[in-house]
DNA sequence: GATAATACCAAGCAATCGCTTGGTTTGTAA
DNA sequence: TTACAAACCAAGCGATTGCTTGGTATTATC
């Protein structure tokens, strides 16, 4: 399945916006501009105009401010463990499936769903306690994916360290990307990128 | 030399301010409030509290509420090129001077000035650009310790991955750990989790 | 003990914030 | 055409924001 098929049947479900509706534009934008200027930077004026309307007319959509945060972070992670579940799919060894993950999640970071990915890490403290609660659930359901294949090599001893320290070090290292890796000016490929974090862990690269 | 020596000499020179005296209190309280809850949510009002003045009075210190958050990035950068510094001394290998950087950088994340590191990462983007071009001149000068050591490792086949690349990766994952890494309530140490970070990169733990 | 700088207070201003309100347009289905 | 809901506008309210102002303690220096 290809990642707009993954979109397109997320839509359906109806667990993800349509990006051409009216509350997906507003979800894109929001997404952009928190991003950019961060949540609290970000008026409420300025998401109107992002989408065209009035800001008294962004309340005809969402209750409040915060609840467009969430909603950005919610579909977020609902798009992304239906694309990590994907590329897991494809992989057969522990080894493939790791640099599935690590591939799949360098490319929502760097990607698309960039700017989302970034909001989830960086406008973390914006978030009510309530709507932390609710992000959270969902966040250890694609965190089990990890520890699930970090624990296998584990066993194997093809991995060292411990599988839980390394995911929380894979998932510092990974975000951070989004600072510095520009891929329109520098030889470095997302492929690249991948490879390279596999050699780093001790897993060389297969030709 | 001693965190503290280190600290009470960069205070003589004027680098960094006594958190004993005013303005180091405030920034100190400062470095807390924009760590707990960010920068655009901490009000002048709640600063002074903090230090309890009203909240006209901080404006004899600062100029404006951002050269506050300058200053807090500025000194934790300054006391932390010392740091570095110092741990690199006492190393004589290369190995040893990586996890001496490690072993520090997590020191300084986690530790006393753990509040200013995290400001630094999760901040940056209520700076001016005229602040950020400021703190970017000093960041760049730590950055060259790490890649001088990495680049040396690299040089002798004992890091098969890119300095670049792997510093960055490091700078996201060691970061990272102030999310999650709780001494208190887990059995890792520092020195554990340093040890972790050595065997993730492919240096077996030294008994 | 006079002088001057430093540190602070009390009060409030202008701007901006999230959000509300009452009413109008647009789209949909019978 | 009628009926009705969803989508939007125009206007603005109350609260909060960073910062200013004019004046008063406090401290150091000679």
């Amino acid at each position: 399945m290809s990642q707009n098929q993954i979109l397109q049947s997320l839509i359906a479900e109806n667990l993800v916006s349509d990006p051409q509706g009216a509350r997906g534009r507003l979800l894109k934008e929001a997404a952009r501009l928190f991003r950019e200027k961060g949540y609290e930077r970000t008026t409420v004026r300025d998401l109107a105009a992002a989408v065209g309307i009035q800001s008294g007319s962004l309340f005809h959509h969402f209750h409040t401010k915060e609840e467009i945060l969430k909603a950005v972070m919610v579909e977020t992670i609902r798009l992304n463990i239906a694309l990590m579940q994907a590329a897991m799919e494809t992989a057969e060894t522990p080894k493939d499936k790791l640099r599935a993950l690590v591939r799949a999640e360098l490319e929502s970071i760097n990607g698309q769903t960039g700017e989302a990915m970034a909001v989830l890490v960086f406008e973390w403290r914006s978030l009510s306690a309530d709507s932390r609660v609710e992000v959270l659930k969902l966040r250890d359901f694609y965190e089990a994916l990890w520890l699930d294949v970090l624990g296998t090599l584990r066993e194997q001893k093809r991995l060292l360290a411990d599988p839980f320290v390394v995911r929380r070090m894979l998932t510092g290292a990974l975000s951070w990307t989004v600072t510095w890796y520009r891929p329109e000016r520098g030889g470095l490929t997302l492929d690249g990128l991948a490879d390279q974090v596999m050699v780093m862990l001790g897993f060389p690269a297969t030709p």
